[in-house]
RNA sequence: AGAGGAGUGGCAGAGCGGUCGAAUGCGGCGGUCUUGAAAACCGUUGAACCGCAAGGUUCCGGGGGUUCGAAUCCCUCCUCCUCUGCCA
């Protein structure tokens, strides 16, 4: 959620950034925040001023009657009462106008930074880099569905059987290969200084609010009626709500916090041929790195992040490439986004694997999460995250590209997680 | 899940209808003293919103109510503690 105090003072940079995102009506949006924010502190205002004098009144009654001059402090109170009536409506417009603010605060985007590129979908994406080499299969490769087949680790009609569409069981050697990968990733984060957390899968509201997945991404949650709660669509909500509603100490900056998590996504109406096998699924495994940083740190960070990201694919052995997000393809909180494709050899696909971003103050405002500086200002920090990694798009990739006719090679800095050099 | 108790500032803890944003202690920050430090002493020390400012409003777990006036009374929800039950 923008400030309204920045949709004030940079009204024309907020409006350049949202229409390089091709948001609809921009303009009439900020305008109707405006005037509603600005009706909200003229309410505010008339208001503090009676309730000012009501408080006044009030301390009045409880002197006149200290000193016993009750027939004075009952004629005050009848008057006092009915300047309360008044009162009592212009607290509920107050009330309303607030809502009204924050309702349409919910619907703006955040502004993208100055290098995102403009666009309307994902052809306008900018291409950074691009690394490793692309291996050639033999005209016989199979893409990973059938491989998971064919070596029975990974059972789609036995997820089907016991929970729905999109819950695949693993087992055996896929088993061990998913927690291999974990545990790889887990590691290497510690290696970069991240504090390994473990989170609980299922969230409140208000963690929902807090990283914005609320509230208009509801339809992409599982939600548990009965107690109020969401299952996690990434670990990022939990990480980062870790730290609402506080004042963190500078001393304690940077906050940098790694967890794996099982990820819920419910994925409405997405289903299609390009999502087959493992492209996409209803519950899946995965690491996130998750920042939160002075304001000026934050693009230094997101720069670590994604080099972080980078080393992990490299150390895997995986042809990858980096990709800039256009404003039309990036998502609602974030002010700039670099995916990470790795190249599917058999399916002859770029599959994204890694989504690092900056939201700057975008989830912080609604978090509340702020620090106090040297001057003792209390301020605004920047949250970033990113995926690292997201496990099953690896396993496909890995299980398509390594493919031989003895089995599928283990990428050598997993063998001493796996303790099996190939799936066979 | 049932019965009982409790939730107050960074922490501990008083207040139990008006003068309370809240005593006191600890901690933090600044100062005096000191070559320096400790001790002692003095001062200072929550947040949000409105306002150029002076100042005002709100917040004592969340929400609602009673009252001229609520941290204090009532209702409700949440959380924690104790006992009982259940359970990996």
């Amino acid at each position: 959620m923008l400030q309204v105090g920045v949709i004030r003072e940079q009204t024309e940079r907020v409006l350049k950034g949202l229409r390089k995102r091709n948001f609809k009506d921009a303009e009439n949006l900020v305008n109707l925040i405006l005037e509603k924010d600005s009706q909200r502190k003229e309410t505010q205002q008339t208001l503090d001023d009676r309730k000012a004098k009501a408080n006044a009144d009030a301390r009045k009654i409880g002197d006149l009657i200290k000193s016993r001059k009750d027939d004075e402090a009952n004629t005050l109170r009848n008057n006092v009462a009915e300047a309360k009536e008044a009162t009592k409506k212009m607290e509920a417009l107050l009330v309303d106008l607030e809502r009204e603010v924050i309702e349409l605060l919910y619907k703006v985007p955040n502004v993208p930074h100055e290098k995102v590129p403009a666009g309307v979908g994902a052809e306008d994406n900018l291409k950074v880099s691009e690394h490793g080499t692309i291996p050639i299969l033999d005209p016989s490769a199979l893409p990973h569905w059938e491989l998971i087949k064919k070596y029975d680790i990974i059972d789609f009609d036995l997820g089907n059987k016991i929970s729905g569409a999109g819950f695949p069981v693993y087992k055996g050697k896929g088993a061990k290969l998913q927690r291999a990968l974990i545990n790889f990733f887990l590691d290497e984060a510690e290696k970069e200084g991240y504090r390994e957390v473990q989170p609980p899968v299922v969230v409140n509201e208000a963690s929902g609010y807090g990283t914005g997945q609320l509230p208009d991404k509801e339809g992409q949650m599982y939600f548990i009626q009965e107690d109020g709660l969401y299952l996690i669509p990434t670990a990022e909500v939990p990480i980062t709500n870790l730290y609402r509603d506080a004042i963190v100490n500078e001393e304690d900056l940077p906050l940098k916090n790694a967890g794996y998590t099982p990820c819920f996504r419910r994925e409405a109406g997405s289903w299609g041929a390009h999502v087959r096998g493992l492209n996409r699924l209803h519950q899946f495994d995965k690491v996130e790195i998750v920042q939160i940083r002075k304001p000026e740190e934050s693009y230094a960070a997101l720069d670590e992040m994604c080099a972080h990201v980078q080393s992990l694919l490299e150390k895997l052995e995986l042809p990858y490439r980096k990709l800039l997000l256009c404003g039309g393809d990036m998502g609602f909180n974030s002010a700039l986004t670099y995916d990470m494709e790795v190249y599917a050899a058999a399916q002859q696909r770029w599959l994204e694997v890694s989504s690092v971003s900056n939201f700057e103050t975008f989830q912080s405002n609604r978090l509340k999460l702020r620090y106090k500086n040297k001057e003792g200002k209390i301020q605004l920090l920047h949250t970033l995250n990113g995926s690292a990694l997201a496990l099953p798009r690896i396993v496909a990739a890995i299980l398509e590209n390594n493919q031989t006719s003895d089995g599928i090679r283990i990428p050598s800095v997993l063998v001493p997680y796996t303790r099996f050099e190939a799936v066979n």
